[in-house]
Parts: C-alpha cells; structure tokens; sequence
DNA sequence: AGGATTTTTGACCAATTGATAAAATCTTAC
DNA sequence: GTAAGATTTTATCAATTGGTCAAAAATCCT
C-alpha cells in the first residue's frame, strides 16, 4: 500500500524520515523556484531519492506543497503571537521586528515560499492568510489601538503598521539578492544583521527627522 | 522575413503594434506566474495571438522578457533618479516615497514582475542590479550621506534606508492580496493609498514614539 | 529462516511546452 | 493590378512534466 493513503498514528521510521527529507528539500525548491517552477524531478532529485518514490509518500506535487505550509504556518506566525498587550508598546514592537528580522536571516527560505506563494495571487493559501492569519491580525491590531488610546503610541493605522514591519524585515530575506548586491561583498551575513536592526530601530521609534 | 531579425530602424505600423501587445500580455503574464510559470501559449493567448505568431516577432520567451525588462527598466528606476541633493532632505525622502508608492498603485504588474525575478535570484536581471541600479543607488546613498554630515538628517545606514522604503511601498503591490484581506473590502484603491501614504510619512519622519 | 508487508525501481503514458518549417494569406509599393 | 515582401496559420517535433503501474528489492515480524 502507498503511504500517502496511512493517515494513521502508526508511522514507520522510514516514512517519518523519508517524508522530511522531502519537505526539506520541497522548501528549498519551491522557495527558489515557485510552485509552478518546481518540478516533482527537482525535489526528488533533492530529497536523492526517485520520482515515482517521492509520489509513493505524497499523492502530488500539490500535496507536497500543502503539507509544507501546513507545516510552517505556526512557525511563520509565532512573532506576531508572542506580541504581548501587557509590556510596553515600544518595547514590543522592537521585539517583534527583531524576531522577523531574525526569522529573515535564519528562515529565509520560509520567508521566499510564502512571499512567491502570495506574489503569485496565493492561490494555495488564500484560506490560512483569510482565516488564521487575519484572525491573528485582527487581534493583535486591536492590542495596537489599546496602546495608542493610552497615548503610549503614536496614532497610526495599525494594519499598515505591521505591513511596514512584514515589508522592511521579510525584504532581507525575499530580496537577499539585491541586498547582497547593493551592500557589496565586506558585509557578511552577521553585520548585515546588526546594521538592519539598528536601522529599523531607529526608523521605528524615532524616524529620521534630526533634533525631533 | 522573421522580424526578430529586424533591428533596423524601418519597423513597420503592424511590428510596432504586435511588439506592443506581446510586450503588454507579456507583463500580465508573467508578473502574475514568473518566468517558469509563464507559457508562450499564455502570452499569445491575452495578446490575442498565436504561439508561432508571437515567436515571428520574438525568437523565444527569453527574448520576450528581456525585452520587457529592458523597456521598463528606465520607468522603474525614475522614482530614485528624481531624488535631488539640493532639496531638503525630508522633503525629498517623502516625495520619494509618494512616488514609489503611486508606483505601486500605477504600476503593479512591474513591481510584481521585478519582485518574482529577484525573489528567483534574479538569474535574468542580475547584470542590471550590478550596474545601472548600484550604480544610481551609490550615487544617491551619497547624497543621503551628504545630508546626514550636515546634520539635516538623523544618522542612519543610507542603504538600509532606501531597502526600507523600496520594501514598504512595493509590499502594497507585491503583497496585494495580503494587504486586501487583512484591510477588508470596505477600503477601496484609493482610502488604501492614502492611508499608506499618511502612514509612511509619520513613520519615516517621526517614527512611533509619542511626545518625541 | 521465511512469509507478509513496505519500499524502491524502471518502464511507461498522456498532456504540456518551447520551438520550427512550410504553406497560405495579407500588405504595400509600384 | 500585381509582384515582392511581410504576416499568419497549420502541422509538427522533441523535450519536459505530472503521474501510474507492476515487478523487484528491502525490511519487518515471528
């Protein structure tokens, strides 16, 4: 029987292996090519095992690609969640973008897979990014307004608050490329880290007018 | 005669329309699939076409989106080009930002297009991000640098500062879908623009902090 | 060890895709 | 109007791709 169809709790020690390997090497390939730029060859390939042998662990290409952003949802999401109504403003929102940031530079192949995924319409996401995704925005983008009734924060639309948080940080990771190029080959990968960090801090809590 | 192989300057009424319409069909098309997602057929098809049709005017699909890019290249990097050491430096930095933000509005399926190709690694735009945009980059984050000196601007790394604009307004195309759902439908094109507008400028001028 | 089960492989298929060739049709300059 | 040249269509290819199947090989259980 093909394990696609064992729903059930008892899992081989082979299949557990096997269908990790091929997540692994679905995010590296999806992340950098796209759904539909993926070939079911290429993660095979990457998981160094068959064509058909992938398929016998998951029905399609599609199922694949839906195992893995069930997969990474929670992870991608857990920033937002650990914001918290009862510390300062301020200070949580400096927190949170520096959680990003450090999702950028340590997950950034996550960070591509959702950005090709969203680029593209999210045709295979709408309902995570409709459902769970808005339900946690929503949330949060209240615990926002709170603060700034409280006057502890500026007023300004929240939901472009986080869009402007999303942008800046997943930016590092979705346009590494250009980055790279742009900075130049001295500045490696931790600098790089610690440069944006304190740009973003600074642009956050005090933008760039001087003596304000 | 096939006429890609036409390079003079003696383009007939019927080239100049066709290359136009597959220039355009071409933008929808692949700003919405990327290179890979995108099929000659697709191209030919919204530019009304047959695919032997299309491949009279461009030799392959390659060709198409070099082509492309090349036309759009100038109107994409006009934003920044506009940036002028003698104004103030505020000043200067909103009206950057407005522009690319109306870019955004105006514009989405270039952004879309430029977006998916750097988020692939830019395997098909990279000679132009080395040259002609590091090359503008260099030359503006110097006057940034130049305004920060005289004190008229907070000191900030200059490059991490255009990253942060060019991710904030182009995450309202790039991230469309997103924005909409989290916004809901009562937000219309334009309360959407304006509201991100408001909201960059405060951020970008004074940051988050209140009674700073 | 030996049979049952799970896993892997190689051969194969139909659909799609980028691209070509040649014939047929349309334009244009005279 | 007509011939030369430009454009479009039809037919076709070879390669790639998502997916199937049955047989072979490996693993597991007793």
């Amino acid at each position: 029987m093909d394990a696609s169809t064992h729903t059930s709790r008892t899992e081989t020690r082979i299949q557990r292996e096997k269908q990790d390997a091929i997540l692994e090497a679905a995010l590296e390939v999806f992340a950098s090519n796209g759904f539909r730029g993926s070939t079911i060859d290429q993660i095979a390939d990457a998981a160094g095992m068959s064509k058909p042998n992938l398929l016998y662990y998951f029905s399609s290409k599609e199922e694949v690609h839906k195992k893995l952003i069930e997969r990474l949802l929670n992870v991608w999401l857990a920033p937002l969640r650990q914001m918290n109504a009862s510390g300062d403003p301020i200070a949580e929102i400096c927190s949170y973008i520096r959680r990003k940031l450090e999702m950028s530079r340590d997950l950034p192949r996550e960070s591509r897979l959702f950005a090709n995924e969203i680029l593209q319409g999210a045709p295979r996401i709408i309902s995570m990014i409709e459902g769970e995704l808005k339900n946690l925005v929503d949330e949060k983008t209240a615990i926002i307004k709170g603060w700034m009734d409280e006057g502890r924060l500026v007023e300004v639309d929240p939901y472009h608050l986080l869009f402007s948080i999303w942008a800046t940080t997943q930016h590092y990771a979705d346009f590494d490329v250009q980055v790279r190029t742009m900075l130049g080959p001295d500045k490696d990968g931790e600098d790089r880290f610690e440069d944006a960090a304190k740009f973003l801090n600074q642009l956050f809590v005090h933008g760039l007018m001087p003596n304000d």
